[in-house]
DNA sequence: ATAACATTTGAACAAACATTCAAGTGTTTT
DNA sequence: AAAACACTTGAATGTTTGTTCAAATGTTAT
């Protein structure tokens, strides 16, 4: 049973909240958005699209670069591929990686970025 | 007990495994990047911090808008404000929030952006 | 001092998650 | 057709995580 909290009357609310809905993104929207940010926060995911910034590199090599077994890495690349993060395509036997588009750079770049100035 | 993969010989590798430490971020670099990058990833903090992209908002005000606890928001904005994502300040019983820079916008920008190329 | 208010904090619990293990698919070689 | 290889997938397990509830802190008004 949630406790949705009023403040006192004399404590102005700073923002209407029938305004909220035209600052705050859709359900939809917000719901993919989370689920899309949650990849990039877990080690193994972000340490595989550093290896695939370099180049196009098959699930096995991506296994013996981060001394992981190949099934961890297949789990987490069908995450990433769910999320059309990377591309696949298959050569024979073996499946080769890459990234999908230049985002992944982006936003592992602004949090870098983040993380290197916030400490001192 | 872990089975380091070894692909066959014939199959050359793409990258040394030797060359992967100058690609890849070192392990604290490395953890505290996925801490950052996973506070992203619910849907109650990016709320939360559309809310504070329009102005410093109180934490009862933000738990009104979104329709949760105070307890709730409370815990989240803990979370925030050790990644030094939020800044805040107290005005007598009241503690406003505020974003502490634009790497937040940058993030989630990159983030909407990504989702709403990739459904059509 | 005491009461009231705004927020924080700790423990508890259910849901989500990363890795492992074992079994499965798809492709090539013999 | 069978064996070998590269990879995928499903179930199981221990860990992490978001919310709740109850109690605690800090500030102001009485």
């Amino acid at each position: 049973m949630k406790e949705i909290p009023r403040c006192e009357e004399h404590h102005e609310h700073s923002i209407v909240v029938d305004e909220v809905e035209k600052i705050l993104p859709g359900e939809d929207e917000l719901y993919d958005l989370a689920e899309l940010l949650r990849i990039f926060g877990d080690t193994t995911r972000i340490r595989i699209l550093y290896v695939l910034f370099e180049k196009e590199v098959c699930v096995c090599d991506i296994a013996e670069i981060l001394g992981m077994t190949i099934s961890a890495i297949s789990h987490q690349l069908r995450i990433l591929k769910t999320a059309r993060l990377v591309k696949h395509r298959r050569d024979g036997k073996t499946v080769y990686y890459s990234l999908a588009d230049d985002h992944v750079k982006t936003i592992l770049g602004m949090g870098m970025e983040h993380i290197k100035e916030k400490r001192q």
